[in-house]
DNA sequence: ATCTTGTTGGAATATATATTCCATTTTGCT
DNA sequence: AGCAAAATGGAATATATATTCCAACAAGAT
């Protein structure tokens, strides 16, 4: 068996082979997938630790692609890095100038909005309405989560993440749009996701929890949402928005720092 | 004299001392300014000879800079080209050990691997895919979407977006997990969102679907991807993840890009 | 249940690579 | 031109890293 002359070649080879590999092979071909970049720089060690197995494992990996091992796979790599991949903001520019119109220049500008959404978001999130939130999340018995249209996939999200940590959480009006009000009893808290312009039905949820004196936290953007007058606490996110759309990388970053706060707060920790 | 921390200090710290410097190690000097991204790869040798010099008077000239050796200057080129893509056993730990009181930190951090993510989601996708990509999709008498447990948000969101614009799509798996594979059609046109540790149910679909040869695309993390056989065309995006968690940012982001230009592709423009 | 084949972990070894040292050469100064 | 100081080249050494090997173990077949 010859070795891959090429990084596609590579790729080939690793698509076709991982699915006969034993575990700790597999392991390999797992973490040199999705950590392609890692190979030119770092050691058998190095590579072998992230993988999670011995050096020789690694080793045999190499092998088994066809490489006589780990240092001639690294070749490979190092020569196809040298002038290769410029970093992000000028690779951004390039597209930006000569791919305009195109899908990758698309792809380029939702990047850039999110990235900077990204980056607005520690501005916009008060830490002491985020500890609040958690605060508040953690000593619930059941948490309500409401977000429909453009929110409901963060809402969907959110009760994932809870479901996988162990949390008691319930999304609502996933089927036929409908929220369950009966559903919500004392000792509950409502997280409430709302985007301009805004859900009725989502406020109108806020709203009668509020009634009933449950928490409501609102995940929102302007300090006019309609959402404010009836959460306990409020999460502002704002979003960069390119066209008429916008990326949710922010509330999205937001929702999971959130549930995996909670999460770890009430796993014992 | 202690050693640059960061590659703009390093920059800093060459642009100052080039000056003062005898000739052989201006001439590794001027080399090194000419092909930074060299260093991360090459062995001192290699710089040596490239800078036309011996290996010890390059030696000499990491020192003059600040550092131990090439090893340790070597260092911050190669940590700065992995650029932030931790290694997430490390990261975790740290978070586990410091973040758990503070959700502020959390957020800090996942706002952080977000905008690598971002960062990286130019680099892995292939430009052809995406546009193989949209023509399938703008050709498509019916769209469906099937993305289950972590990528059931990002489903929810292209399904959403696709609505918004008036292109016909139908989201799978959405009541009772169930996926409707008669719905399928030929002319049709499938999207299967599934990571690492992939859900079989949408495998399958994927399955089924190229089985009757309706052009699947998939997006997904890995060229090892279980997606990949039945796929026409597949979309790679590499999230930075905190165990069970990742961020979705990119994967978001190249949902969003993808649903628009399809978008503008159907509607006339 | 026993054998066989394949897989794994870890220590031992080989190799590549960085680093140091010092004799030699060059440069700058009086 | 002659001296002192600095710079240089190359060989010798130390260190890090890849690679191999084998004993222990697990899975599958008879």
């Amino acid at each position: 068996m010859t070795a891959p002359a090429t990084i596609r070649e590579f790729e080939e080879r690793l698509a076709e082979l991982a699915g006969t590999m034993p575990k700790r092979l597999r392991q390999c071909a797992d973490f040199v997938a999705a950590n392609q970049d890692r190979i030119a720089v770092s050691t058998v060690a190095e590579m072998a630790d992230g993988a999670g197995v011995q050096p020789s494992a690694f080793m045999r990996f190499c092998q088994i692609i066809g490489f006589s091992g780990f240092s001639e796979m690294q070749k490979l790599f190092r020569d196809s890095y040298v002038g290769g991949w410029p970093d992000y903001r000028t690779r951004l520019k390039h597209l930006r100038e000569t791919a305009a119109g195109s899908p990758v220049a698309l792809l380029a500008e939702f990047t850039d909005a999110g990235r900077t959404s990204l980056e607005g978001l520690l501005k916009t999130v008060e830490p002491a309405e985020l500890e609040k939130s958690v605060e508040l999340l953690s000593g619930a018995a059941m948490i309500h989560i409401i977000g429909l249209r453009r929110a409901f996939s963060v809402a969907t999200y959110i009760a994932y993440a809870f479901e996988r940590m162990n949390v008691p959480a319930m999304l609502h009006g996933a089927v036929g749009g409908l929220a369950n009000y009966q559903a919500v009893r004392p000792g509950d808290v409502v997280i409430a996701i709302s985007f301009a312009p805004y859900t009725a039905e989502t406020v109108a949820f806020a709203e009668q929890a509020a009634g009933n004196d449950i928490p409501v936290i609102g995940i929102t953007d302007t300090v006019v949402s309609p959402l404010r007058p009836f959460s306990a606490t409020t999460l502002s996110v704002s979003e960069v928005d390119f066209g008429a759309f916008r990326s949710l990388s922010a509330t999205l970053g937001l929702a999971i720092a959130l549930t995996v706060a909670v999460g770890a707060a009430r796993n014992g920790s």
